[in-house]
DNA sequence: TTTGTATGTCGGCGTTCGATGACATTCGTG
DNA sequence: CACGAATGTCATCGAACGCCGACATACAAA
C-alpha cells in the first residue's frame, strides 16, 4: 500500500484495526493515546504526531518501507509547483 | 528501507536530501517549512508534524509503503509490554 | 585573517495538539 | 422498547509545535 497523504495513512489504519477485530478504545489504549486522537488520525489529521503513528502502525503489526522513486517526474525543468506549501503558507498569513 | 524509528525517518532524510544536493535552507523553502524544522526533524524529533513529514519525502522522491508484517511476533499470548506507551504515560503525569 | 557557506542553538510568540469528560447518534440484540 | 456497544462531536486546558530572528560554531577558500 502506497502512502502519499494523512487521509490514505489513516484508512490503511482504520481498515487494518478492523480486520484485527479491535475497537477505537481498545486500540486507543494499547498504543498510549486518547479514543479521540484515533478518530482524528483515522480521518486524516494531517498534524497528528510522527511518533504517535509510528506507535499506531506497529500496534497493527504494519512495516513501513521508504524507497526511491522510480520515476522522479520532478524534473530541473519542472518549477516546481507545491500546492501544499502553497496552501500552507497562506492559511498561516490569513491567521 | 525499513522505518521503525523517528530518528531512522530522519536519517533517510538527511542522507538523501544530502545525494540530492541541497543545503536545509534551500530544501526547508521547497516544501514550505523553516530551517528549523528540517533540523529537528534530522535529528528525530517524534512529535514533528505528519502532514510536514510526507511533504519532505515527495520532495526527495521517497515512496512510502505500507505492508503487513511477515511475523506478527505479537501473538495473542504475549501481553504486550509497550515501553514506548508508558513512557508516553509517565511523562503526562510528571508534568 | 577575512569572507562565505552550512549547520546548530537560543528566546519569544501565536497556534494547535492531544487528553479529558460529557453528550449524541447509530447500530444490533434481548 | 430498552440496553449496550461502537463511533463521532463538543468545550476546555496545559503543553508543545513550528516560525522568526539573531547568534554561535565549524570548515574551506581567497
Amino acid at each position: 500500500m502506497l502512502i502519499r497523504s494523512p487521509a490514505e495513512l489513516g484508512a490503511i489504519l482504520r481498515d487494518r484495526r478492523r480486520k484485527l477485530k479491535l475497537d477505537q478504545s481498545t486500540f486507543a489504549k494499547r498504543i498510549g493515546v486518547s479514543r479521540q486522537w484515533v478518530i482524528e488520525v483515522e480521518h486524516g489529521h494531517a498534524r497528528a504526531e510522527l511518533g504517535l503513528i509510528l506507535r499506531a502502525l506497529d500496534a497493527l503489526d504494519i512495516r513501513l518501507d521508504a524507497s526511491i522513486e522510480p520515476a522522479p517526474a520532478r524534473g530541473a525543468t519542472r518549477p516546481a509547483v507545491d500546492i501544499n506549501a502553497i496552501v500552507a503558507k497562506a492559511r498561516k498569513k490569513k491567521a
